[in-house]
DNA sequence: CTTCTCACA
DNA sequence: TGTGAGTA
């Protein structure tokens, strides 16, 4: 299949599926024209990164795991014996996020709080 | 009519 | 991330 049919049974758009290939994540065949054929598989591999990428894996490690993974009855199952540790590693790095992030919200509830005190008609949240 | 790349704001 | 130009 072509680009057109890609999007429409992946759900994806043109500019992402390309971004996805430029990132690794897929690498459909040529026409002599240069058309993109991609095989009933990538349609699968797309609705993979999908889950990936709302896990909160970069395009980097995805490249990485993809590779690494079975698909068991609607679940991912790792096949590489190096891969847990990486996913493991993946994990540490999200959860360094949510502690930045919840950081930034302290302080800003801080901030919030402060003016609260000034003018008490202000809701917060 | 579809897809390609590249460039721009 | 989207859009448009100019091709093949």
């Amino acid at each position: 299949m072509r680009m057109g049919e890609m999007v429409r049974r992946t759900g994806v758009n043109e500019r992402l599926l390309r971004y996805y290939e430029e990132q690794g994540l897929l690498t459909p065949e040529r026409l002599p024209s240069g058309y993109r054929v991609y095989c009933d598989k990538d349609v699968e591999t797309v609705r993979r990164i999908r889950v990936l990428l709302t896990a909160g894996l970069t395009t980097d490690t995805i490249a990485r795991v993809l590779p690494c993974v079975r698909e068991e009855d609607e679940r991912l199952v790792p096949v590489c014996s190096d891969l847990i540790a990486q996913l493991r590693q993946e994990r540490e790095r999200i959860t360094r996020s949510i502690d930045d992030l919840e950081a930034s919200r302290a302080m800003l509830d801080t901030v919030i709080d402060a003016g609260a005190e000034q003018a008490p008609a202000v809701s917060r949240r």
